[in-house]
DNA sequence: TATGAATGAGTTTTCATTCAT
DNA sequence: AATGAATGAAAACTCATTCAT
């Protein structure tokens, strides 16, 4: 019994904890990241009391809400490499499924936070490199089984379907969707492999060029 | 008397007009837009006091900014027009003369702002529907001349490039334009006209899909 | 049964608020009396929920802490007047035994906290006058044996040493030690009677000169 | 015409530097040191932002009202080692000049605020070693022209005095001056030189002793 | 009853804007 | 007209106290 009691209190304080990561993540995605801390607060029904004893302050919440995204990225990523047909299939998901991914760019994107280098813990590094590892397998698949133009490197792929998730934030919802859907589907058609193409410019693009911890 | 002292004046005006403006371009670019504008008066070495005089309000600045930024797309994208022997070659440029847009895009994206609509002034519809307009020409042309697929309308450029002109913001300086150059050219091969694919999702992007002047 | 349980609560509670008080007076002692009552709820290895029951509020127990500490110098003072040979001597002791003393004195000097007169309850003010008697007997009896000089007053002492109890608090333990025992050693050859002296400017001070329960 | 404006426009801004910290001085010294921003800034007549221009936190505040309180105590301990006609007279006066004390040694005392060593910056040690230094100076004379016990150092004698401005915080104003003059006029009798008394226990302390500058 | 999570009022701090020089 | 100091409203954060488990 003691033991149940104590699972439903932890249980409260993590639904509070979700309530919390579940509100900042919407609206970031809606307002952008500099948003009072009490509006989070109020979204999420708890007092900005809780709200600070979860997260010790804005950068541990930003902190929170970036890994929580990067985490369900790197599950569906894995997914989908698991369950699709195909290596080609498997990348048309992964950047299709994008709705977790306009928080993250959107975080990530705030260069201010990012390259003040607050947000680059070692958490989030590792969590960056799990979801690059899921990737960085399905475009070797997909290279392999030749569906993938071969001179895109799995940094290519990454930088630019983050930015496909990028636009649309004043737009309403549906033609957000549709603008989205729209990019991705030429860009995926600019990235079938198809040997009458000009080669691209530079050298396939991989980890080290988009690693942000070092000063700009 | 009154003509000399006042040209003068002007003269003086202006170059702190531009300053600032060209501080504001720098930081908003850098930084985003919600910086103090202390930070931006000292830039653009200048005393906040200034800064207001040229500027009624924050918004106003971020307006000027935006027109600023508009005018010299605009223009610049005539010429491309005017001067490239193709519509896609016109197209090309106007594409790869990124470096304004990322401020422009920049502000766009910041929804907390733009939705608002505080930025959404009769100036600014202005130079949006000039620019656009241009665009829209080469569109056309390129369409007419073969080279753009037929499935893609003004808007989906339009959206597709100024999401490409937005990552790399963490990057090293170097890095962020071949991440951009080699983005692009995968979007503008997605791009060509080519028969053998599959039409893309919906119908085609114009005007009306990527207006702002409306509540979500 | 009840009485059995009552009895075991009791027991299980006593320690509690015991844990409470000698943690809050490690902590005043430590630093000041503007602590946050979860620290001193974690040094006393209870839930502040447990702090607050024994407590009725932060005030309830800087009272608490007060009578605490008032007391036993009471009874030390009580002791040194029944065992030691002479006056100046219980003097001596007393004013050596000055461990306790820090705290009440911090306490008392907290003038934010006194001069609320939060702390000038019935019970205290009681106290107050229960030690100022036993110091008061004290000073008599050397006054009566010649060996304290005849214009200082009781109050003139508690004063005085407490000041002496308030040194070193930033300094390492055996220093603070060594500061407290010198002062004392020279204020004591400053009180001792000698005919030769000039007499001490104004009054012998006693009980009304260093009652607080007045407004300043 | 331009210099003298400058001119004035500095003085306006020390007038509220010098304001803002009397209005600290008074208040520390009245309420302790935890008293809200708000409270300065309106005593100082001006607004918190301000203050908040003039010294860039709380601790700012404190360790200017600190440097200015240690500047006067120097510069008045100088002024009686030269003008007073005996090193005993100069001490004398030194530790009567109380009033300034009673702000730098309250601030002193805030344990938490100096074993957390924000305080301890290079200027204030700085200082702290002046104000030291002519004491010394003060200290040797007197042991030179016989007046001093031998046995106290100059460390004895700063911590000692500094003890004595301790008291009375919650008296009345006059009583408080009658308590420190008795108090300090009891202290001097006990450092008289006096070949009849037993030496103090320990040895003379010095400099390295009353260092606060590190760890407990 | 003990616990520690939740609350929200109170503080600290920042920054857009105004105003005196 | 330029400057930068002053202002105060708003945002970030802390902590005394209450309350659900």
């Amino acid at each position: 019994m003691a033991v149940e009691a104590g699972e439903q209190l932890r249980a409260d304080a993590r639904r509070n904890r979700d309530q919390i990561l579940a509100a900042a993540k919407e609206i970031f995605a809606e307002q952008g990241v500099s948003v009072p801390m009490e509006e989070i607060a109020r979204r999420a029904s708890v007092g900005v009391g809780t709200l600070y004893r979860r997260f010790r302050d804005r950068d541990a919440l930003l902190r929170a809400v970036l890994e929580d995204v990067i985490e369900r990225v790197v599950v569906e990523a894995r997914e989908a490499h698991r369950t699709e047909p195909t290596a080609w299939r498997a990348l048309v998901r992964i950047m299709r499924q994008s709705a977790q991914f306009r928080v993250i760019m959107r975080v990530f994107r705030r260069s201010s936070e990012v390259q003040s280098l607050r947000l680059n813990t070692q958490e989030i590094a590792c969590l960056r490199n799990e979801a690059y590892d899921i990737v960085d397998e399905v475009v070797a698949a997909a290279h392999r089984e030749g569906s993938l133009r071969t001179d895109v490197g799995t940094a290519d792929i990454i930088m630019m379907f983050s930015a496909a998730m990028h636009q649309g934030l004043a737009l309403r919802d549906e033609t957000a969707v549709l603008v989205a859907d729209r990019a991705l589907a030429i860009m995926l058609d600019g990235l079938r492999a198809d040997p009458t193409r000009e080669p691209l410019p530079g050298r396939p693009l991989a980890r080290a060029d988009v690693e942000i911890d070092r000063p700009r």
